[in-house]
Parts: C-alpha cells; sequence; structure tokens
DNA sequence: TCTTTTATTCAACGATGAATGAAAAAACGC
DNA sequence: GCGTTTTTTCATTCATCGTTGAATAAAAGA
C-alpha cells in the first residue's frame, strides 16, 4: 500500500510535505513521458532537486511511487466525474441522452486541461501509458478506474437500453481508446496534418469527440446499424 | 539505419538467418508484453535461445533490434492495407463508401489475427505500446506508417467529400485510437464485464467496430451532427 | 531543556544494464 | 583441401540500477 499521506499522528515537519508533492510531480512529468521502466529514481530525484534516497523513504519503492503518481489525481478526478454522471442521469429523471452521459463522462478532461496546471496534462499522458500496460499500477485500474467505468456503462444502458450486453462493453473500448489516446497528445496528428491540426488543441477534439461517439454509440445500440457478420 | 536484412553478396550461413529470426520473434513478442524499456536484451537472447552478444552483432544495438522488431512485419501489413484500399477505391470508380474504406483500413488486422500465426497479436500490442511511446521508434511511424495513413485520410475525403480538413485528421484520431487498443488485447475488458465478453473475441469486436465507426465519421463529415462549440 | 520522532544526507551495497573485442568455430568460394 | 568470410562464444568493459543502513539534522512532545 502507497504511503502517500503518512498518518498524521504528530504533526508533519512543514517540509515534509513540500517534499513529497515535489517527488510526485517529478514523478508524474517523467513517467508520463517514458513510462514506468524508461525512467529511474534518480532522475526522478534530481528533477525534484532532493535527495534520491528520500524517493524511496517517503514511497517505499518505484512501484509503489508510479502507482502513488497515477493515484494522486485519480480520487478527485473520478469523483468529479462520478458527480457529472450523477447528477445527468438525476437531472434526467433516470433517462439521460447518450450525448449527456458522453459530456458527464468526458469534460472533466477538457477542464482540467485548460485548467492552467500542467500538472494534469502530464497524468493524462501517464493515463495513456498506463493504459496499455496495466502491469504497472494494477490495482489502481481495479480499485479507482473500474468501478467508476462500470457506472458509466450503467449510464449508456439507461440511456439506450435494451442491447445485447456485450456491445456496451465493446462500445465503451472503442470510446476509452479514442479518448485516451486524444488527450495524451502525442503529437502525431501534428505532423500527419503538416500542422494544419494541432493534438494539443483539446478543445476542438472533444467538439468533435462526443457528437462523433454520440453517434457511434446511438447507432449500435439501437440496432439502426447492424454488427458486420462477416468476421468469423 | 536497421539491417532486417543482411545484404546476401554471398550466400548467407543457413542458421545465420534462422538466428535472425529467433531473435526477431523473441524481441516481438517481449517488447510487445514489457515495452522497449522493460526488457533486456539478455532476456531476448535467452528467450531466443542465443548468445546475448548476437542481438547487438546481428541488429547494432537494443534501439534497432526494436526497431526492426516493428518493421519486421509493417512491411507486409502496410503494403496489404494499401492494395486493399487501393481496390477498394479502383472497384466503387472513385468514390467509395465510408464503410468499405474503413473495411480496407482493418480488415488486414482481423485476418492477421485469426491467421493462426500469434506473432500477428504479439506485434499488434507492440504497435499498440509504441503508439503511445513514438520515441522509442519514430522513424518507423513517419516511413512506413505515415504515409498509408494519409492515404487512408484521402480516400475518406473521397468517400465523404467537402468537411473542414481537420476533421478528417480528428475523426481518424479517434478512430486509430480505438482500432489499436481493440487488437492491442489489454484484458480489461474481460475484467469490466466479469468475462461475459473477451478481449481476444476479435472478430465480434470487428464486427462491432466497422458500423460503429462508418457512422461516427458519416455524422461528422456530413455535417449531420455538428460540433459541440461550447469546449472552447 | 531533554527525549523522542521525523526527515534528510551520504556512502555504499550487490546486481545488472548495453555493448565490445578477441578468439574460436563453421560455412563459403575456389 | 585452403584461405577467406561470416557467425558464434566468452570474458569483460564501464556505467548505472534500486535500495539500504548508519549518521546527522531538524522538529515536536514532555
Amino acid at each position: 500500500m502507497a504511503e502517500a499521506v503518512q498518518k498524521p499522528k504528530r504533526a508533519a515537519r512543514p517540509s515534509a510535505d513540500a517534499t513529497r508533492t515535489r517527488i510526485l510531480e517529478a514523478a508524474e512529468k517523467l513517467f508520463a513521458d517514458r513510462g514506468f521502466h524508461g525512467v529511474t529514481v534518480r532522475e526522478i530525484a534530481r528533477e525534484a532537486d532532493v535527495d534520491p534516497a528520500l524517493a524511496n523513504y517517503h514511497f517505499g519503492s518505484k512501484e509503489q511511487l508510479f502507482s502513488s503518481a497515477l493515484l494522486a489525481r485519480a480520487e478527485e478526478f473520478m469523483a468529479e466525474r462520478e458527480a457529472a454522471l450523477t447528477a445527468c442521469i438525476a437531472d434526467a429523471d433516470g433517462t439521460p441522452t447518450l450525448e449527456s452521459v458522453i459530456v458527464a463522462y468526458t469534460h472533466p478532461y477538457l477542464e482540467h486541461a485548460q485548467s492552467g496546471d500542467p500538472g494534469w496534462r502530464s497524468w493524462f499522458k501517464l493515463l495513456a501509458k498506463a493504459n496499455t500496460s496495466p502491469e504497472w499500477a494494477p490495482e489502481v485500474f481495479r480499485d479507482r478506474f473500474d468501478p467508476f467505468v462500470r457506472k458509466f456503462i450503467e449510464a449508456m444502458k439507461l440511456a439506450a437500453p435494451g442491447a445485447p450486453d456485450e456491445r456496451y462493453y465493446w462500445c465503451y473500448h472503442f470510446f476509452s481508446g479514442a479518448l485516451v489516446l486524444t488527450f495524451a497528445e502525442t503529437g502525431r496528428m501534428d505532423r500527419l496534418s503538416d500542422g494544419k491540426c494541432r493534438s494539443g488543441d483539446l478543445a476542438s477534439g472533444y467538439d468533435l469527440l462526443v457528437p462523433f461517439f454520440a453517434e457511434g454509440f446511438e447507432s449500435i445500440l439501437s440496432g439502426r446499424r447492424p454488427p458486420l457478420g462477416g468476421g468469423a
């Protein structure tokens, strides 16, 4: 268990919390850029301008440091999104539109990306890397992310009931792949479009992403567009 | 430059090519599972059952070995897809449907995943990891993947002309995020659905993915569903 | 103030990383 | 077969990894 928060039975020395924060921020940034194995504890310490031994002192191990970095913003992020989702359902008396559910799920990404705190953009990159390397912090996915995703899928069922169960999961899967990649800002689009399109222009991406996936979800879940049937 | 194929001015010793192949296969598998920095050259050599020095002898460096592993199947894969795309356009006299373009782009994934050669499934995982860590082999993306993606986007313009340029890029971006994640088989869906849905059932995923994205593309590119406009 | 707890520094530990160069072995052209 | 080239082995290069323990400093409790 990552000791992200030391038990404060006695008041912590003022600079200790600051040290932990500095290490976490450095870890977030470097892990986001180069992944778990691409970064050394010493690099993180250098970036945070602290002694290398402090990373282990405060977080126990490199693995726990990674988990702590991923977890740090996950709590806040998931709580916000869950509140948005609950409100979205309540506002619609239990029958929200697909688009409103997608907005509730997605809008916190945009908000934080534009919040002025660059740490959020790093964290989204970290999330993208962890998404294709779940072995780095499986417990964070299991305990923090998965439960919220299940609520999202329940909301999708409220918005578009009656489809076969597997379709909700596959549709979510497509959606999450696109969403996570979009907010990872890999810069690929910039190159492909010769600069006409910028990965960092997340507002434009968001404005297109929401209707794009609302339509995709609806066509599949309503059965308006049937599965191909030729894949077997 | 990765010497994926040694210049055969003299016939190579039979076992030399076999050694290279064994190293490449081991590298493909291990890099796919744990990423570039998560694997050591010694592990690859052990998996391939060869001396560790041979990896450097045949490929020059760990980085070139990674590039070679990513490149190995890329040539064949991209050529097939390009042929499919060209045929799809020609068959429709220059005005293909969105769905047919998506099928041409995507179907080779499914074919190889079901080909019985498990190396392809590893390679798709490798692709997914490289997709969020393009710094591992930037030249492969630039030289092999990007040109084909540009052709795909041109085909989308034939199928649904007249939309603002950026929309094609963003739509492709969403699509590629979902596609790559789907064929990476992370197993996340299995867990989320309590086993009701299997990541490895790529035929089912493909059958839903094609209509899902055909509809998403169409709604955005035709302007039937306008961008949100609230993201700024 | 004195004791206890918490935080930080510093110097190491053993293990392992990628890569290399020289020597040995195997296949080749002739 | 013989000389040449290609491939393989082996020992070793230097650098660095994550982590630890002892010593020191700073804060907090009494």
